[in-house]
DNA sequence: ATCCATGCAAACGGTTTGCAATATA
DNA sequence: TATATTGCAAACCGTTTGCATGGAT
């Protein structure tokens, strides 16, 4: 998804187009692994020093009721972390944080839709993180 | 583990054993899926209402880093959980927070460990929930 | 012109910490 | 007796919210 797509996609569900939406979408489609809210603020100051974090917040929900931003919490971190949507999962290192993420998939492999359908129990998504040490802090 | 095998463990470490340790492991034992603190807390104070929040935290912080509790973030719930070590993963209800346990591992199927080699990054551990809609819910 | 979105500042809630009192070994 | 542990209360920090101002449609 591209910043057109994004934007369009508010237009179509009635919000409105503020200059700090597109700023925040902007950063987000610069990050290539899952940001804090105040890492993405940070980094919206560089060019956008009237952002402020509650807005921040407010537009990655939003983003997120739209399907466009995932929110995840990585067992060894406090924060909230935001990332665009797309599906893949993360080797996480447990000293310095550092996220890499990967493609391959566990649910096309496991028994857990087995596991789901004996249990009357509907998917709609799932989180598999692996973490460890990467190559700098092993 | 039980009771003995997790106080001669604390003891092994040099750590006392105090009742309200005792209590703790025993609310523990009792559950069979993560909880958060404060549940725990709740659960306590039917029979031992002078045990502390702050010493149940501490207690399940001490025996996280004996590996004898485990700690996890649910994406879908603020608060961090917390159960006895035993590997397993997780059906998280979307819309009531409840969880089923199950054993089905999706390490043993990705190739995962393929990826973790090539970025050169030792597996420590891993997380593999799945979320959705509970029969009661769904 | 309307009403949604923003910024500010304060509230919130779970978690952590300093310190003096207490209990374990 | 010495030292680790506890309880209390306050601090902490990321996140959320109320409200008045400002901006997008």
């Amino acid at each position: 998804m591209n910043l057109k797509d994004i934007t369009q996609s508010l237009k179509d569900s009635g919000y409105k187009l503020t200059p700090q939406r597109i700023a925040i979408i902007k950063v987000m489609l610069s990050f290539d692994k899952p940001v804090s809210a105040s890492k993405a603020h940070q980094k919206l100051k560089e060019h956008h020093p009237n952002v402020s974090l509650d807005t921040i917040y407010r537009s990655l929900h939003l983003l997120s009721s739209l399907g466009i931003v995932t929110q995840i919490n990585l067992a060894n971190r406090e924060r909230e972390l935001f990332e665009l949507a797309h599906h893949h999962h993360h080797l996480v290192c447990l000293k310095c944080g550092k996220v890499i993420c990967f493609d391959a998939c566990p649910m096309s492999c496991t028994e857990t839709e087995e596991i789901a359908v004996n249990q009357n129990f509907s998917i709609v998504s799932h989180a598999f993180e692996v973490y460890g040490y990467c190559s700098n802090c092993k």
